[in-house]
DNA sequence: GACAGAAACGGACTGCAGTCCGTATTGTCG
DNA sequence: CGACAATACGGACTGCAGTCCGTTTCTGTC
């Protein structure tokens, strides 16, 4: 994944066709996902049902990670809004603890949601998905939290958290190990739990 | 990854020039992934160095992820005998607890010295390297070690941990972060010693 | 040692991700 | 309005992963 023009610093404004494209990629993408799963769809396939060139769809998105990430965009940008400003015990308010908690299931709940979607955009090679700008928020905010809370390491722990829920490991414990949302919350809630305390 | 022979129950016996074979192919994928980093050979080139066939390298490992797991296979064997009949405290006779960390930092280490094969072989697609036999191995014997120690969920917190000890991570943290490799390993252990802890 | 069936070989082939660059569109400034 | 610079477009092109199947090599048997 390449930077994208919507990040940069002074606001590059987006030209006419380009935002009409974008809009059309978009929903081509979504659609096509969603009816014939992620993994199935090429990016042909977008850039045709789109009425767009190959080339556009990677200017603007880097690659089929990209994508996918820009179609999680809104949702993500929503869990984002309440954590971070959003009421208690999401948002600001809460202890650090139970804010935590809070977070794990939220975050694991939108991860199962859109499994597919996120598995995709979390493929990026080489790790870029660690250097993204949404994974350091995630990361950071966990970090501030368990730093509240006294732990040990809290950016490591942060990150060995978000690594346990990653969309490939979440899909084996829902899928192949066949555990229920709930039970899976639970028992990550409660590690969650464990690993805030000091060693 | 399908099948290895290898693996099955009854030994077919593999033929001589299956073994030939295999043989050239892993000595021409060490030396070429050595030499040039695993990222930048492609398959053709292994077949091509090895004076084998692109179906004969697929029929046997697969996919390249597959390949790269080949590779490890011998360090892997170790650690893993080490673990299972080895001495204290990695292996059997120590207490639980002592044996996880033994385990953190032996399988840390072991990522760590071999990053690039590992993480090309944690590339398997839609999650198959979790159902790996050798990922089963170090999961259950995780587990093992937590339910003995009286931790709640072993299995799911098995799973977190060996997250957390993904390739991609370990790259991140050790490169992007500048972590030193005792650090990072002192971290973690605190980490899994909080988490084998109850809620 | 020669035969038959099984197992393995190898390289042409397909489809997709991602790149490149000549062309078209847009916004701006006189 | 007209023309210029900046930006975006699109589809041909490249290279690689992974498949397929006709051909070759092996091995157990007589």
């Amino acid at each position: 994944m390449t930077e994208l023009p919507l990040l940069s610093g002074g606001a590059p404004k987006e030209r006419a066709d380009a935002t009409r494209n974008r809009l059309k990629v978009l929903a081509a993408a979504e659609q096509l996902f969603d009816a014939r799963g992620v993994a199935t769809v090429s990016m042909d396939d977008v850039a045709a049902a789109a009425g767009v060139g190959k080339g556009t769809l990677y200017r603007r998105f880097g690659d089929k990670s990209g994508l996918a990430a820009a179609l999680l965009d809104e949702r993500e940008s929503q869990l984002q809004a309440a954590m971070l400003t959003g009421p208690p015990p999401l948002g600001p308010g809460a202890p650090a603890g139970e804010r935590l908690t809070a977070f794990v299931g939220a975050y694991l709940a939108f991860v199962d949601a859109h499994l597919d979607v996120v598995a995709m955009s979390q493929t990026a090679s080489s790790g870029a998905r660690l250097r993204t700008g949404s994974h350091r928020l995630w990361r950071q905010h966990i970090a501030i939290l368990l730093a509240e809370a006294g732990t040990p390491d809290p950016d490591v722990r942060a990150g060995a958290l978000l690594a346990a829920l990653t969309a490939e490991q979440v899909r084996h414990w829902r899928h192949d190990e066949d555990r229920s949302l709930a039970d899976l919350t639970e028992a990550l809630v409660r590690m969650a739990r464990a690993a805030t305390g000091p060693p």
